[in-house]
DNA sequence: ATATAATATGAATATCTGTTCACTTATTCA
DNA sequence: TGAATAAGTGAACAGATATTCATATTATAT
């Protein structure tokens, strides 16, 4: 990771400041918005059940045991990051995982809770 | 993502449930503590510092600009994740990464939060 | 139109989280 | 030993988060 570049900064003096190359603080907000909707037991296992195809909120809030309103806030999180979109059928409002990077993101951190055991 | 196993599984009928594979509650939880670890802007900042090398705790503090026992609260739970080792030298603690997935988390995290704008 | 089914949403609440403040612990150096 | 420096910690508080409850919205079927 020692090739890692966040973009160009300046320092408070003015002066352009290579040394540090810290996270600007707006990029690592954006970055912790992502880890946030990913920090949660429940939208982890609706992502879970998505990964293996489409399904509607019913079915979802079934599988996991929770009350649909529960699952439509938890849904919504995921949404606004870009995680799943979703498409009307009938009355059904069907859920899928609309994301490239998600993938990665989940089995890395199943590995890394499987290496603190 | 559709070869994706979380390990076999007893539905509440006591039969075998190949269908839904859904990520057990425990798994989810730990993941969550992962990604509940990454998700805050401070502690990917220091990360972000401790990609370029091992840095001690109060250059962390200043070069964020925040207060030593902030910073220091933050390393802890970085610590219990794993994500980060830590030695004594003289009267400085120094810090460094310690981990093999943090940096792939990182960089996906990176990549989405671009992918969103 | 009306009733029903599926989903979304706002308010309320209990819990969790990040920072500050005051203090303690650990190490070095005089 | 005693002062100084670096870092860790518990309590407290403000702000964020997940669920529940009641209600609103949207589409289907009669």
């Amino acid at each position: 990771m020692s090739e890692l570049e966040f973009g160009n900064q300046i320092n408070n003096n003015g002066e352009h400041d290579s040394q540090k190359n810290i996270l600007p603080a707006v990029t690592a907000s954006a970055m912790a918005a992502t880890f946030k909707a990913l920090a949660d037991p429940t939208r982890l296992r609706l992502l879970s059940i998505l990964f293996h195809g489409e399904c509607c909120v019913n079915k979802l809030a079934d599988a996991l045991e929770m009350s649909q309103s529960a699952v439509s806030h938890q849904l919504r999180i995921l949404r606004n990051l870009k995680f799943v979109s979703n498409r009307r059928d009938g009355h059904l409002i069907i859920y899928s995982i609309d994301d490239d990077h998600i993938g990665d993101l989940f089995l890395r951190s199943l590995e890394h809770s499987e290496h603190l055991g």
